[in-house]
DNA sequence: CCTCATGTAGACAGGTCTGTCTACACTGTC
DNA sequence: GACAGTGTAGACAGACCTGTCTACATGAGG
């Protein structure tokens, strides 16, 4: 082996270095293209490694797709939680309390303006897998439960329906991002159509 | 030529059965598995055609997806606005002017209910189709586009805003969409949580 | 009558995909 | 010093994919 050797972190215990270079690969390319039009070939080629080092850290394709699936998870959900945070730290403590989801939106914003932005990696990927995707489904289920658990904790514990209003707004969320994949133009309707759901979610509404 | 030569419908003008057959085929497949997962050599097969008589009316993969796509916004447009208008239908007056939007529920509902359902074949096909995705992703917004007018007619001319409500809620739709494809029990919660924002969007919000 | 559009049957080329295989090199540990 | 684990290089098999090709049949309209 020959580029971790002298490291000590890496030394005795997990095979790091190639195995997080095929990852990263399949990362962007997975994200960027999708699944099935990402072949192997090509995230070994991108990777530097070679055929029988990527088939021992990932036996089929299918085990580096859940890999992928779960490093994405943890990724973007530490980064969600902290653009919903660090944008409810800037509010003031009354706007806090009338408009609750205002951070959905800012990190809504931020997300769509992502130069790589491409949607819910866990709805393309679920979309892709066409009818055989029951595994795949469970995962993004999850990953669904865990962005609602995200936002009721912005909604003080006492409001009512807390769990269903922050599911709501799971859902706005989704429906933006599906949108917001569809150019500029839809990338600035879907957050003008965010905004109006989450107002209408989190505070009396100042509709007709 | 075998099959249409004896229906005067079929005699002189376009070719119908084949060409026919084939979309037909193609638009369940292209839905079920997914576009990248269906090969031509699969359609072919099931519509019961040969390779020369498919490529005469396709001469290539992506104009049947391109045929499939405007095949399924017609069809699906269609049945939107039927079950919108039969849901409309069967509101009381009064309900009509305090909750307009319950239609779109009854829609999602039978929509997601359909034995087929996976999610919306636009947003599932853009989600395929990657960063390679600018065609197939102007015709899905033009998709969203008229989803929203159809929404919109539900609500009264004087409602002010009344486009940006109804594509808030055409937003809402297909947060909606994501979820359910997920289970039964996302889909469950997806009519939950669309409830909740076609309320809140289209009423006073029996919320906090 | 004869041409054109449409249909049938199936071989073929050339590409890409996943996954396996042989053979060799380096390093730290027992 | 043998051995585990990790790495390199690249050939190979077998499947599937898109798209082209030859060769023939049939019905309608000029």
């Amino acid at each position: 082996m020959v580029g971790m050797t002298s490291n000590p972190y890496f030394a005795a215990s997990a095979p790091i270095p190639a195995r997080d270079r095929i990852l990263r690969t399949a990362q962007d390319l997975f994200y960027r293209q999708g699944i099935r039009a990402t072949g192997v070939d090509r995230i070994i080629a991108e990777a530097g490694v070679t055929k029988v080092t990527f088939y021992r850290h990932f036996p089929s394709k299918d085990v580096l797709i859940q890999a992928y699936l779960e490093r994405r998870h943890a990724a973007w959900m530490a980064w969600f939680r902290e653009a919903l945070s660090s944008s409810r730290a800037a509010q003031p403590e009354a706007e806090r309390r009338r408009a609750p989801l205002v951070p959905v939106l800012d990190a809504a914003r931020a997300w769509f303006g992502l130069a790589d932005f491409r949607g819910c990696a866990f709805a393309n990927t679920v979309a892709e897998a066409g009818e055989a995707a029951l595994p795949i489904a469970s995962i993004a289920a999850q990953h669904k439960h865990e962005v609602r658990d995200a936002i009721a904790a912005l909604l003080s514990p006492n409001v009512r329906a807390r769990a269903d209003i922050a599911w709501a707004a799971t859902l706005a969320l989704d429906g933006a991002a599906v949108n917001a994949q569809l150019g500029q133009a839809s990338t600035d309707a879907a957050l003008d159509g965010l905004r109006i759901l989450l107002d209408a979610l989190g505070s009396r509404p100042p509709l007709p």
